[in-house]
DNA sequence: GGTTAGCACTCTAGCAACACGAGTGCTAAT
DNA sequence: ATTAGCACTCGTGTTGCTAGAGTGCTAACC
């Protein structure tokens, strides 16, 4: 029998482990291995491979009588060599194709939050939308509305029917005039510029400007350092964690959750997580320990990027239990990734 | 010994079990509450009284041999009837201050969301503020933007820093001219009128206006149709989530976390209880089954109103175990629904 | 008559002892 | 290289027991 033959073994095992142990959530025995691989080899030759498997860091056993069950290595190597891709059923594609052509009529936030809602009913686990603001695309349009002598609504008209709107309040009374010519300035200077670029962009001109435009540089300049200071990168929408306590896990070891909870309580460890994830092309996976947080270890995401422009804006997630099908949930979240994508593409077509 | 010496002792007595409970989470003896009444009267007779405390349906016991547990009854009839009002501490009560003066310079989505943040923090559970949005304000400026040939960004510039933005298709691509026509119209139209009414005297209008408004009562009708169906009554802000776990009774019971949970996650049923508690004036406690759901009765909640322009406008509550500090919740919330109200004149005023 | 000491009673929490069963690792046979 | 057989380990669930907390009742007390 030729090394690969050992490997591929050795892989169709492992890989039978973590199926089973997704379903049944609890340690894996030699004998039902044998049976799922239909007799072809002996209980007693499986626990062999299973020693080396346990070796080699992927399987551990919670106690000498027990049966197995796979560590974070283990989840790894089989999300990353072994897992196959899974086709949606035509039924359920379809219902999410369906679903999203409806929500695409709301308002950007009314429809991440409901995405991720969708996801996370679809998976049966908790779900996240990672949704880009105005800080992430390019502004078609800039409006000054003045409120009272000295506070304006400044409000920037986004791709995607993305509104921001806020009060500022300028360093000196504006009259109709110099507030429209601001408008003016703003809109000329800015329109087409990625938001990100706005404030280097207005800082540099400000060095090189002449008297004239000194001033509508300047108030440019406070007032977008004000908008962009309360606007935050992105927007995190969390749907489902009530699915948390539905796993087994989660029963046996309510504290778990309580950790997880308190964790997502304040959101900006996640946040970093997952910009850091999109920050790079395709589906990632992060599993117990990655979450990168101490006593936050039994949990696990799967996020998928969607994009604008080709480039990568926002993403769309599942989060569960380790013990998680993951062949399902990279399933899920692409094709919802996907559909994200046509909506932004129609969101600026129709816009 | 008069009736009412009777009546007192009785009172006194419901009123140390449950304040011993509060903190101990379990059932309370005889003993203990001698002692805590400094001996004055013997656990002999305590236990008689307990006997009659029981038959009025003020206590409970678990089971024979346990001490004595209140009923939601006896909770009632403490919150109604015996428990003294509370003072902060000065130092609290001016940190509470401090805070919500920074708070205040944020936008009001931002303001009663660490409002809440604040409250679950102080209180060591969770904590909600039902929040007005424009529908429950009045609108101070309207501003069309057009973004495109058929849509019409429409912005409502309300009291308090609101800003509602929305973006609608108009039934017929409107010229600039008409625009500002439009414009104009809703400004001297509604401007002042509060905002519920709106559409109720749109619609009267229709019916008795000449030709040359016509079509600008129309389209204002559609629009703002479009707008207010979008825009909730109030917004519900839930913080602090986690706090819910730490209760003893939550570790010993899990599930009625989860049923909690679960019944949070679609909160319309929440926000439907605050809205009624919110119709009659002062501060509202809703004990176990009150909250109205089958399987979630281990709960409560203490909910003060905030006002504007002395009408209630919304509210702040802490939520948590049935066994909580009553008397220091009612404290905290009505302390942060007067600072809220001062926000909402301070930030009119501002304006 | 209200109050209280005394006491028998009840029930739970916690612990030890035990049997059971699942699953293992090793050995020897194939 | 594979596998049947078997002794071994260890967690789970059950049973039986004890200690302790708190009760209700009765009879004595003020």
């Amino acid at each position: 029998m030729s090394v690969t033959d050992f490997e591929q073994r050795r892989n169709s095992i492992l890989e039978a482990v973590i199926e089973v142990y997704v379903t049944t959530a609890s340690p894996v025995g030699s004998e039902l291995i044998s049976r799922k691989l239909r007799e072809s080899l002996s209980p007693a030759t499986i626990r062999n491979i299973m020693v080396e498997l346990e070796e080699a860091g992927f399987l551990e056993q919670p106690h000498t009588s027990a049966g197995r069950v796979p560590t974070d290595r283990g989840y790894r190597y089989y999300i990353n060599s072994l897992m196959e891709a899974m086709r949606l059923s035509t039924d359920e594609s379809g219902r999410l194709g369906e679903a999203v052509q409806l929500l695409q009529q709301l308002e950007a936030d009314a429809y991440f939050h409901r995405v991720s809602d969708m996801l996370s009913e679809m998976s049966g686990q908790a779900a996240f939308v990672m949704a880009p603001t105005i800080k992430r695309t390019t502004v078609k349009q800039i409006e000054l509305v003045p409120v009272s002598a000295r506070k304006l609504l400044c409000v920037l008209v986004g791709q995607e029917t993305l509104v921001v709107s806020h009060v500022v309040e300028t360093e000196e009374p504006l009259s109709r005039e110099e507030v429209a010519a601001l408008a003016h300035f703003l809109n000329a200077e800015l329109v087409g510029l990625p938001t990100q670029e706005w404030l280097v962009s207005l800082e540099r001109r400000l060095l090189a400007v002449n008297d004239s435009l000194y001033y509508l540089v300047k108030r440019s300049l406070h007032l977008l350092q004000i908008v962009l200071a309360t606007e935050p990168e992105e927007r995190l929408f969390i749907e489902g964690i009530f699915n948390l306590f539905t796993a087994p896990e989660a029963r046996r070891e309510p504290q778990k959750v309580q950790q997880l909870l308190y964790y997502l309580d304040s959101p900006e460890l996640l946040r970093e997580l997952i910009r850091e994830d999109l920050a790079r092309e395709g589906t990632h996976v992060r599993i117990g320990q990655e979450l990168g947080v101490e006593g936050v270890d039994e949990w696990s995401y799967v996020l998928s990027p969607f994009r604008h422009h080709h480039a990568i804006v926002g993403g769309v997630g599942v989060l569960g239990p380790k013990r998680m099908d993951y062949r399902r949930a990279r399933a899920l979240t692409e094709h919802v990734a996907q559909l994200v994508s046509t909506t932004m593409a129609r969101w600026e077509a129709g816009a």
